[in-house]
DNA sequence: TTGAAAGCGCTAACAC
DNA sequence: GTGTTAGCGCTTTCAA
């Protein structure tokens, strides 16, 4: 069988208390001691039994990780290193989507009354911040372009980034700027590329900003369409809020046979893999992702710990990936026919 | 605090054994008494405490779900299918990444030993018959293309699925067919699909057999790159085991001018959701992920109550999904220049 | 600084 | 059919 506490304590010659005192790092522990303990944890290879802990400390040694979904790559890979970041204090992680539904978001902070998980981590994309009064004093951290006053919030600074892919697309010399994405989540990212637009005394002309009620592919490419037929002049470029997006979008422009980046380049937001097989690979912003993940578990940490714990919000760092799409001139050949 | 067990029981009026046979639905209890208790539960929302059961069965309550890649929307999918069907049988799932590298699966194999799990769902690559001398006698259910003898698995007909692709290939008019794929994992669509060409009269000459190393869209850029430097005729259809692979064919051909599905038609394998946004969007098949979740959760409760548990190879559908990129014509413009 | 012992909430013999 | 009770392996007062 597994070794077990009282297993380790025999073979270091002291008690379990001890065993456990330095399992847990509590001070006041001879070093000779923690010495012989180690040694013995080391040879039987003793790993704690994590239901008899959660069972004594009255956790339950999970978290919840709540996103729209799994399967677009973005939060698969978040929630990759959250579960690496959770391990760490000892949590699994359980993946909930929410289909960027308010319902399901709603129903998941409901979920923090009864008291089934240690804390959440939340990427919502329709909660309001009169919402939280579900709340209990469950620990929770949300992530994405929302922030709330009274929760932890980590994420990018997206109106940053969002200014950095704009700024990106006017030195390949691109000035008439069209945006997707908006109104929702996306909306720093509009607010930030219409910003840095004004500062270079350009405009973002209503025409130019065509909203979208999802972040797909389908979402970009009926957008993009909408615009084609409403005979409004072609923009040099289009910013898209998500890659998925992007990906539509560029569809409808082919479709209506403008070549990208030639015609018209285009620039996504996220750094998805499938960027990269794409024709033109796809120009991003890619958001660093593993700080999230960290720092998104230690604010669950602080919070564990602390009563009244002080409410963080959290800007980590992002990066722009110039690709094919806004290359100042286009390797995209013409299709032959 | 939450109610336990003791409290159900005191507002039933029974005893503690009689709430837990209840919850656990043993036989010989008399109606009323199960509706007496099944109200207390009711009326006190009582949940059993998952980390004190598990302590308890001395089980752990995680089973891990080892797949190559999170972030390939086809893992994506499959794991919250998992997620969903192991929550009925109260575990949680442990995801990890093997990237596809043999050490990191013959790793999880190993893991196997340490009692730190339930159970495991392996996707693997690179295994080999031989490598399942490493494991215990854990729970253990392999998905994907590969069948080893002495575990269980679940899985769709590869041949078969590559084989009715092919058959939609050539219903669509197309006879010189190429296929990129394998060696590795791929290896029964190869087949499935070679078999289909000779049923027809027709073969996979070597140079229309491009194998690849990996299953992205680099590696099937590369490949179709390389096959059109080759100076070969072209073929009028591919046939790609996995959609990834598909982007990057398509990308391949249009950078070197040919039209999908004009002048090449191509085909997938996995359906994901950017297929959809793909121009133009892909033809593939659809495995029916959701089934092979519940089979996959199954195998492993088969498994832990046995001793010596009889080895089960079971097979779940596939769907074909005909899409622009394999038209009998295809619906894509030239690119205006 | 270390030890003894009482739970944490549930399951499963074993008796009734 | 139903009740009693001894663990599961760990944490944590409280003494020593």
């Amino acid at each position: 069988m597994r070794p077990r506490l009282a297993d380790v304590a025999a073979r270091a010659g002291v008690s379990i208390k001890t065993v456990s005192n330095v399992i847990n790092d509590f001070p006041h522990i001879s070093t000779q001691t923690r010495e012989k303990v180690t040694a013995a944890i080391e040879e039987l290879g003793y790993r704690p039994n994590l239901s008899a802990r959660n069972l004594a400390k009255g956790r339950t040694g999970v978290i919840v990780l709540g996103v729209p979904r799994l399967d677009m790559p973005y939060f698969a890979s978040l929630a990759m290193q959250l579960i690496t970041a959770a391990e760490a204090a000892s949590w699994w992680v359980q993946i909930r989507q929410t289909r960027g539904e308010r319902a399901a978001e709603l129903e998941l902070l409901a979920e923090t009354r009864q008291s089934r998980i240690d804390g959440m981590v939340l990427s919502p994309l329709r909660l309001r911040e009169s919402d939280l009064a579900e709340r209990s004093g469950l620990p929770l951290v949300m992530l994405g372009e929302r922030r709330f006053a009274a929760v932890d919030h980590v994420g990018i600074d997206n109106a940053a980034a969002a200014a950095s892919a704009v700024q990106h697309l006017l030195e390949t010399g691109r000035r008439r700027i069209a945006v997707v994405g908006g109104p929702g989540r996306t909306d720093r990212r509009v607010v930030g590329a219409r910003a840095t637009l004004r500062a270079h005394g350009l405009d973002l002309p209503a025409a130019l900003h065509l909203p979208v009620r999802g972040v797909t592919g389908r979402h970009g490419e009926e957008a993009m369409k909408a615009f084609l037929g409403s005979g409004h002049p072609m923009p040099e470029a289009v910013f898209c809020v998500t890659d998925w997006l992007a990906m539509g979008v560029i569809r409808a422009l082919r479709l209506h046979g403008f070549a990208v980046p030639d015609d018209v380049a285009v620039m996504g937001f996220d750094d998805i893999p499938y960027d990269l097989a794409a024709l033109p690979t796809l120009s991003t912003i890619a958001p660093d992702r593993e700080e999230i993940a960290r720092l998104a578990v230690a604010s669950l940490r602080r919070q564990e710990g602390a009563t009244a714990p002080e409410v963080q919000h959290t800007v980590v760092g992002h990066r722009l990936v110039p690709r094919e799409s806004t290359a100042a001139t286009g390797p995209v050949p013409t299709t032959r026919r």
